[in-house]
DNA sequence: ATTATTGTTGGTAG
DNA sequence: TCTACCAACAATAA
């Protein structure tokens, strides 16, 4: 599922679902995804409590419960449904909530297959969430933080930086090659060698692909199965200059591009 | 049977 | 302290 698109799509159900409506019931047996507190804290000190706001950074979410906030991550196949109060649990639902507004009870359940996500009970703002760098969609860019902050490694290439999320939150596998395409940036170009103007070109093709995403994902369910321009499709033309896609290994993920028409820059060895 | 997958994290080595 | 690298987490699909 998860990245900024499909997290800032989770949220806006979720904001639907929870926001106003208190907790009746919050269960959990999996002390692997409900963190730090055991799944009966858990269930316990959400019980009553009234959800406020539910906010996104990156691929973070952070709902308002009162004295609490809980913070979600998807991890890799993460999702949130809202079945029938009575139906039989789905397969994989990790944790299941009640909630009532006014006469009218929901049930929002977790399901994640892999259990690589996380529900987070805390207080305070959590360090994973406080740490992140600024949100392409909704954060504005300042283009020379951006510079600085790619910097800070002289050899790192921009493809990995971009999944470095206190460089940019939010920014997946996939979003950095839509991206990096669009922009025309090879993905294996030192992160310290980008000039200014492929900044900008690379801060407006994640805003590209990141609405794309999103209004795929709002036009609802069954879209194409793959969507994407460049990702999945090795061996494909380019659609600009009809090179065919390339894939290569860059920091142990899966990297598609078109060696036609995204361009090199590399640091001068000194 | 084998390989790949939208993401972190914790260990180790430098 | 910092960066870099990699295995691990777990299930499914091709």
């Amino acid at each position: 599922m998860p990245e900024l698109p499909e997290v800032e799509h989770t949220r806006r159900r979720l904001e639907r679902w929870l926001r106003g409506a208190r907790i009746e019931h919050a269960k959990s047996r999996d002390a692997r995804i409900v963190r730090p507190v055991s799944t009966r804290a858990f269930a316990r000190q959400l019980t009553g409590a009234k959800i406020g706001r539910v906010e996104r950074r990156g691929k973070w979410i952070r709902i308002d419960a009162g004295t609490h906030r809980l913070f979600v991550h998807l991890g890799m196949t993460g999702w949130f449904e809202s079945p029938p109060l009575d139906a039989e649990p789905l397969p994989f639902e990790r944790v299941t909530f009640v909630l009532a507004r006014g006469r009218k009870r929901v049930r929002v359940s977790y399901v994640d297959p892999r259990r690589w996500g996380r529900l987070v009970l805390a207080r305070e703002d959590l360090e994973a969430w406080t740490a992140l760098g600024p949100d392409p969609l909704s954060d504005g860019i300042d283009l020379d933080v951006l510079q600085r902050r790619l910097a800070r490694s002289n050899k790192r290439s921009i493809k990995e930086a971009l999944l470095d999320q206190s460089v940019l939150a939010g920014v997946g596998n996939i979003q950095a090659i839509e991206a990096l395409w669009k922009a025309g940036i090879d993905p294996r170009s030192h992160a310290s060698a980008l000039e200014a103007r492929d900044l900008l070109a690379l801060v407006r093709a994640l805003h590209w692909t990141i609405e794309r995403t999103l209004a795929d994902l709002a036009k609802g369910d069954e879209g194409a199965d793959n969507p994407f321009r460049v990702y999945g499709r090795k061996g494909e033309p380019c659609p600009r200059c009809a090179t065919p896609f390339t894939r290569i290994e860059l920091g142990g993920r899966t990297t598609t591009f078109c060696p036609g028409c995204q361009v090199r820059r590399v640091r001068a060895q000194t």
